[in-house]
DNA sequence: GTGAGGCCTTCCATGATGGGAAGGTCAAGC
DNA sequence: GCTTGACCTTCCCATCATGGAAGGCCTCAC
């Protein structure tokens, strides 16, 4: 949805190069209710504010912002991307610290993904088994309810 | 932790193979709190009560409640828990029904395992670009902030 | 000056689970 | 008969990331 021009009592901050909430939440991909939310807990530090209180946000916000973002697409979690963000900070970091928090991440991901897989295939083993038809008998639900696959 | 002997006061119940929360707890591995919470939330029936207000569970009960362990550790959320629930106490249900609830419910494991696994290998990606030595230099921090691979 | 729409804050909700407080109940041992 | 300790009760709060709604102010274009 196309903004309406800049607002003039924006035009000195404008020329600074800010912008409103809803211009960053834009440019970034993170809603305006996140911005103020990742403030809220910190991870953002409180935004300048125009004389009515409106929230401005410079180029170097932006870029923070959109760490933010790519990071939580890659599943890092808030405490995380604290961390990541402050070895971004961190001209003297070193590298292996970003390192192991990624590779610590990555470990995450491949138990969560193993353990959804052993559930995805118990699940596709049981409907294999069930008829899907008109008929009530039904393996999977024989195996909720703990019965043993009925002997015939 | 050992429980117990049986309380008297709870003779007569015993008797009728009813038990406390604790015992059914440790006999389904649902923990009290999460059993008072499906009965909260109507997944179970409210249970029978002792004189002094204890819960008490029959064999039933305890059916049922290893029935919603299981498909917690298949992954199932508790709306499809309920449907579950009700196919099962269904006698004229159709294995249809069944099938159809298991597999959409893969199909959404399934998907969340690519999401994961596409986070996972970006990742593993990224690590291996990066020295992981002292030094600043990090092309997974690159990455996080948007900056283009430095090209050399 | 009025209407549209952006922005503000504050409160509430999600889903599944756990923690903890404050207090009642019960069996057993002294 | 009283204490002890295990068990039970209810109620409230916290998690994690996100969204919604209400009610009011601000800015702009007409």
């Amino acid at each position: 949805m196309p903004r309406n021009h800049p607002r003039p009592e924006y035009a000195q901050a404008i020329a600074q190069g800010l912008r409103a909430i809803g211009e960053t939440a834009e440019a970034t991909g993170v809603t305006p209710k996140m911005i103020r939310h990742y403030e809220s807990i910190g991870l953002m530090h409180a935004a300048d504010r125009t004389f009515a209180g409106y929230r401005l946000y410079n180029d170097n916000d932006l870029h923070r912002l959109r760490f933010i973002k790519r990071a939580r697409t890659l599943g890092f979690s808030i405490k995380e991307i604290e961390q990541l963000l402050n070895l971004w900070d961190d001209r003297h970091r070193a590298s292996s610290d970003v390192k192991q928090l990624a590779l610590q991440h990555a470990r995450e991901l491949e138990q969560k993904i193993r353990e959804m897989q052993a559930m995805r295939s118990t699940l596709v083993d049981l409907a294999a088994h069930c008829h899907g038809d008109e008929f009530p008998e039904c393996p999977i639900l024989d195996d909720l309810a703990g019965d043993t696959p009925k002997a015939k």
